[in-house]
DNA sequence: GTAAAAATTTATCGAACGATAATATTTTTC
DNA sequence: GAAAAATATTATCGTTCGATAAATTTTTAC
């Protein structure tokens, strides 16, 4: 058991005292993880296994060859759906100061709508944070650090404000409530299948512009 | 079956040409349609019929009783909800042109979070968009239809523009942004348990702000 | 108070599920 | 090209699920 879910947990990286996989067998892997994210976003995370490996066009007991526990490959999939949304270069991009940061946030915006709103990793996002808080704690944490607080801390400095890094949860709010926004649209659009606005750029900027609308004045809220 | 499942699907209004059912009976029947909303909020209508009859203490063929099929009680759960969630009363209150525009839209949220933010509704509305998206859809043509349209009519109203009762996608889109904003704001707090801004309140009146900010430009926009 | 009606339980069926063991097939190694 | 290793299939187990039928208990009606 342990030998085999070493080779279906770490896909990319072998375990180091082991043999590494074929690439025949890690191309297996990844089919497999592809149709269980394809069939979990469509049913949830009960989808059963059977159909995951009728849809690679294997049977269904090879699956625990790669993964020893269904668990196992749904965290598989967790982590494959959340690292293909997220691009490493966004993170320098957001404090590139030589933009303004209303520019800075709008470009970033239509790459990360662009990137991540797609029926799979939406409907997939949705299901796990029903099923299982933690990993969607993680990532709306990670969102909150990566892109909010940068918000809020670059917007505060581009206003000569003093260049603090705490933000409050008060002071993230509004940005959270843009970003909300946002997401509810690609629920409406990718999950509800809604007729929505048409143009997703103009959306982003006109959230924009809502969120800098009143953001001087949240920031001096907490200062009192 | 016929005969049951008239029993089962129409609790409030039996049918004409059948004798009217017992209290006992439409007590056990809103024990079940309650036991089941919770469960279901846990885990997904996936959750099991023996589960439910469980926590009502009674065992689980007596369901059949009351419901056909599993799936007449996932919709016996839906209407219930969604009926619960929403006062009839809003829907005058929004048009009472004796309170200014954000005012009014402001008490009406205020009523609105209090009594559909919660754990159990909005786990199930999430759920459920996932599910099938038809319920949903006809739910958020029914929030676009009776707060959100209102909200841009009634503001065109006040700010001199002419009255219109067309609404357009594009027009629109601001307004479900701060609905959405707040929605998620929801789904933060009571599905995925983050600690959010204390002051919800203060989350709707901002939001209000932001809308309110540029609402005049997006009216200004499609009557070119 | 007894017969009819309604409510509830017991027992069970067939299907689908996650998982395991044993066997067969394919690929690699030397 | 034969032995070894890796990959894949067949067969199957125990459990859980939605649903049904028959028997039993409780309530209502007169």
């Amino acid at each position: 058991m342990t030998e085999l879910s070493k080779q279906g947990e770490h896909v990319t990286s072998p375990a180091p005292d082991q043999k590494p996989m074929r690439e025949a067998s890690r191309k297996r892997v990844r089919e497999i993880v592809s149709a269980a994210a394809e069939h979990f976003s469509e049913v949830g995370f009960a989808g059963s296994t059977r159909e995951i490996t009728k849809r690679v066009g294997v049977t269904q007991p090879l699956m625990y060859r790669y993964f020893p526990t269904k668990d196992v490959l749904i965290e598989a999939v967790y982590r494959t759906v959340y690292l293909e949304s997220w691009n490493q270069d966004w993170d320098e991009a957001l404090r590139d100061r030589t933009i303004p940061v209303r520019q800075r946030f709008e470009t970033f915006y239509r790459e990360y709508v662009r990137m991540a709103f797609k029926p799979i990793p939406l409907r997939l996002s949705y299901y796990a944070g029903l099923r299982d808080a933690d990993i969607n704690q993680w990532y709306n944490q990670l969102i909150e650090e990566l892109i909010l607080k940068q918000l809020v801390r670059e917007h505060r400095v581009e206003l000569g404000l003093p260049d603090e890094a705490y933000v409050s949860a008060a002071q993230l709010e509004p940005a959270w409530q843009i970003h909300g926004g946002l997401l509810h649209y690609g629920w409406r659009k990718h999950v509800l299948n809604l007729r929505v606005a048409l143009d997703v750029d103009q959306v982003i900027a006109d959230n924009l512009d809502m969120y800098f609308c009143i953001a001087d004045r949240i920031y001096a809220r907490d200062s009192k």
